[in-house]
DNA sequence: AGTTCGATTCACT
DNA sequence: GTGAATCGAACTG
């Protein structure tokens, strides 16, 4: 089953419709050793007039990619030591997107565990840094277009997720109680606490 | 120029 | 479940 790249076109230009939109497919990772991919699981909306929204006061030199058009890489790093992966969204100059926050692995397995120091396959993709570091993913990849193929880019297949749960999103506390996280039902590979994945 | 604060993770208990 | 580590960027003065 071919997997070929997401066109723009069909990125909706709502926020929240994107985030839901994006779980079931595919991020791709293209690195000197080998393709990584994984199935992504987990998302967080980040919408227009969101206080816990990094566009929210404008921009800035960290989150300039967040205003590009649709479909392209806004990466930053939290907490000094965690890169974060999103896509940015809304029309350009909108300074909206959304944070995968965990994948389900798929190709190059063996190279997610030596990037990410563990064999275990449940701790490679679940929660947004852990995702980052087993794809490899830094700030020199923001700002790159996931619409076309290249270092980083998204795909989709014919695979149909399943049932898709909404929740409270994580880590935030600003806005916190808005119901912008999206998860794939059942899926082991999901970060968060057992309550806000029924 | 100094301060504050995280869209987290890991190692414990 | 709880707490410490960690540092770049944004904000304040």
């Amino acid at each position: 089953m071919a997997i070929r790249p997401l066109a723009r076109r069909e990125l909706s230009i709502d926020t929240a419709a994107l985030a839901r939109f994006l779980i079931g497919k595919i991020v791709v990772r293209e690195l000197p050793e080998g393709i990584v991919s994984g199935r992504i699981v987990e998302t967080e909306a980040y919408v227009v007039g969101d206080a816990a929204g990094h566009g929210y006061r404008g921009m800035t030199q960290r989150n300039r990619s967040l205003f590009l058009e649709p479909g392209h890489a806004y990466v930053y790093v939290a907490y000094g030591i965690s890169n974060m992966l999103n896509v940015s969204s809304g029309n350009a100059g909108t300074g909206t997107g959304v944070l995968i926050r965990a994948l389900e692995p798929l190709e190059g397995i063996g190279i997610m565990q030596q990037n990410r120091g563990t064999e275990r396959l449940r701790d490679l993709t679940r929660g947004p840094g852990r995702l980052a570091a087993a794809l490899r993913i830094d700030r020199s990849l923001d700002g790159l277009d996931l619409c076309r193929k290249g270092p980083l880019w998204l795909a989709h297949d014919d695979h149909e997720p399943g049932k898709i749960g909404k929740s409270i999103r994580i880590g935030i506390t600003k806005d916190a109680d808005r119901l912008l996280r999206f998860y794939l039902r059942g899926s082991p590979f999901v970060s968060g606490t057992k309550a806000l994945n029924v």
